[in-house]
DNA sequence: AACTCGTGTCAGAAAACCTTACATGATAAG
DNA sequence: CTTATCATGTAAGGTTTTCTGACACGAGTT
């Protein structure tokens, strides 16, 4: 994770700022956390604490809510966007894989060229015959 | 003001998240604040509530205390700061002030140049001479 | 008419924070 | 060596903020 995402994710924001920063009601945000569409952290004292992620996600919710979308409806486009997003890191992945493949497979093609005519080395040693 | 200046600037930070980001005690920080280092911003019900550019400033007073600095030393190099920063900006004024009135000459010099022959003049209504 | 959904509101309890005051170790001054 | 100052720790008592749980209510649904 990068600096930015980990700074985006520190549970920073009791629910007060909260509330100004979203426009939100404590109740409202209780009720959405309820419902599973936002997890905030908890102090030792059982305390909300927000990141600045957890701010997004209501500031997403609150414009859904505006839209008429109601929470089950947020609950279902959250978890699309959830499945697009590991669908991605698997091409991600897959992407990388790949790349390493190639680069083993270049490295064994190097091994491999240790048994071609000299001609056609181009490996290390070719160095010495320069 | 900018958005980002702005937003840095906004109160969000009670003193608890504080302490954890600067890793001060409240001690610490009530004390810088008594002693004009900080000034947080107060909620309704007089709880302390830091901004972003807060929490730099106790970063640097942090470091100048690790670096042996007392806190009038640390005063000195704030308002030291300050005056430069006062400095930069007067100078930037001034700058606009200095481009505004080449404007303002350059305007009144085009005017003017209708007063010139036509072969030095090359304002607006040169093009009718092409 | 009875239900569900999303929100408001209230009550009692607990956490976090406030100010004030006193204590302490380190360093400076007498 | 004693005393004073600086920066911080700690404790007490009080106030604000947040917690959960419960009840109420209007708008839509069944």
């Amino acid at each position: 994770m990068s600096r930015k995402e980990i700074r985006r994710s520190m549970p920073l924001f009791p629910i007060g700022p909260v509330m100004k920063l979203t426009g939100l009601s404590a109740r409202q945000i209780r009720y959405y956390e309820q419902h599973g569409l936002v997890s905030p952290a908890r102090t030792k004292g059982n305390r909300r604490m927000f990141s600045l992620n957890d701010i997004d996600r209501l500031l997403e919710i609150k414009d859904l809510i505006d839209q008429g979308v109601n929470l089950a409806g947020i609950k279902e486009i959250f978890s699309a966007k959830q499945r697009l997003v590991q669908e991605k890191r698997a091409e991600k992945r897959k992407e990388v894989t790949d790349e390493e493949i190639r680069k083993i497979l270049r490295s064994e093609l190097a091994q491999a060229g240790r048994f071609l005519r000299p001609s056609l080395h181009r490996g290390k040693a070719s160095r010495f015959f320069h």
